[in-house]
DNA sequence: CGGTAAATTTAGGTATGCCGAAATTCTGGA
DNA sequence: TCCAGAATTTCGGCATACCTAAATTTACCG
């Protein structure tokens, strides 16, 4: 029974999960990662970032200039593909053979990705018949570290009539995950943009979940969350009388 | 994506696997427990452990004399036995559901034990058939924390004819776990005790994996992880020409 | 009934990773 | 160009859990 709380020699949770997050935060979004988001994300003081910046540097895993982002260096990208790849691949396990539903998962992940053995997850991963994107439609990294991002945007960016199927969506908030499965949105949905009300109003749409048609206003916290692929430019109005 | 290392107010790992190793060091064996005794088996300074054993008392979680061997409470066997049921269940599901060796699960359970949730344990439980004992023969508590100890006594133990069932084989040393499946001894072997060799010679004895019987002789230390249920005492002189 | 060897605890120190407060640097108007 | 406010880093501290070396206590043996 091993007191030790983490091997020598290999990296800490703490650096891995930084690691990852500063991929995460440039996954979808290409906005330089900053201190300040760092430390939001999770949910830690902007003083401690810095720290371990620092530290991330030492490591090699980063590049960074005091007062500058931050940037993986190859070998962070490769780290932090590792843990998505971990992160991903758990989640998909708790859903498929665990019976959680997927706002549950993100959490639980979150802390076994750090313990798991390579093995664990070799095995996880022939289990699951090798998936290509976990519940929420993130894509799962190879062994290898290969990953490729649907051609997806997000729904607050779409235009009047612009059509899409809803390809991925931001596991961050459970509540949020929990809300759209209880309108029966999820992966696959088909999403029409009707209207866009400018001032933050609503985006209002025409969506198909497979049992028919039926519309829908999504917030502005909502459409940011949403990722859609396109599946072409229906003429909207001719959904609209 | 949390960087917290173990949520406050919860028990931390280290606390965990010391009152664990606590609970282990006199499930089989009735001997004191003391600080030595844990430095050992945690691969820890002595030290450490006294000023841990300091902190447990404080948490309510052992009994504690300066200079004596330490003993759980009633809170303090509660945590061990939720510990217990943790590792075990986990060791299952590794050698059921992924595969593993019963020589490889031991120290994967070590570190999943502290991270998985509540909830996963349970979905584990019911995916395992409510299973009653780990792959080494280790008995798995209840929710309730109620467990039910095989009557069983180590191999070490027996006098010439007797004869048993293994029943369960200390999971703590994997080489010793390579070797029996080698061997192709394991639980539900029946062995009849034929000579006990003094002065720390090995206990010759009959066994019997299913596949006919044949002979094999004990040391000491593998005498010693090997524990049997009686099946009655044979004329083990019939058995010896 | 000492007196010593073994077991245990205490003392002093290290490494992580976190925090709040204070100092520093950057940046976008005026 | 300058400068205030924002972002970032530095500083001093805290908590956990470990270690080695130096006390301290216990237990056994003569
Ligand atoms: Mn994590
Ligand atoms: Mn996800
Ligand atoms: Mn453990
Ligand atoms: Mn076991």
């Amino acid at each position: 029974m091993a007191a030790r709380t983490h091997p020598p020699g290999s990296d800490s949770s703490s650096v891995q999960d930084y690691v990852k997050t500063i991929y995460s935060l440039s996954e979808w979004r290409t906005e330089p990662v900053t201190s300040s988001r760092l430390a939001a994300r999770l949910s830690v003081a902007n003083s401690s970032v810095s720290e371990m910046i620092r530290k991330l540097a030492e490591l090699g895993l980063v590049a960074h200039k005091p007062y500058r982002p931050v940037e993986l260096t190859a070998e962070g990208r490769r780290l932090a593909l590792a843990m998505v790849r971990r992160h991903r691949l758990l989640e998909t396990f708790l859903v498929q053979d665990l019976g959680y539903r997927w706002d549950e998962v993100h959490d639980e992940a979150e802390v076994l990705e750090h313990t798991v053995s390579d093995t664990f997850i070799d095995r996880l991963d022939a289990r699951l018949g090798f998936p290509s994107a976990d519940p929420h439609g993130d894509p799962i990294p190879t062994p290898e570290g290969a990953i490729t991002l649907p051609d997806a945007r997000p729904l607050d960016s779409f235009d009047d009539g612009h059509a899409g199927r809803v390809t991925r969506i931001s596991d961050e908030d459970p509540q949020l995950l929990r809300f759209l499965a209880a309108e029966d949105i999820g992966l696959g949905s088909v999403v029409t943009v009707l209207a866009r009300i400018p001032f933050g109003g609503p985006l209002q749409t025409r969506i198909d979940t497979g049992a028919g048609p039926r519309d829908f206003s999504f917030g502005d916290e909502l459409a940011r969350s949403i990722w859609v692929e396109s599946v072409g430019e229906h003429a909207g109005c001719s959904l609209v009388p």
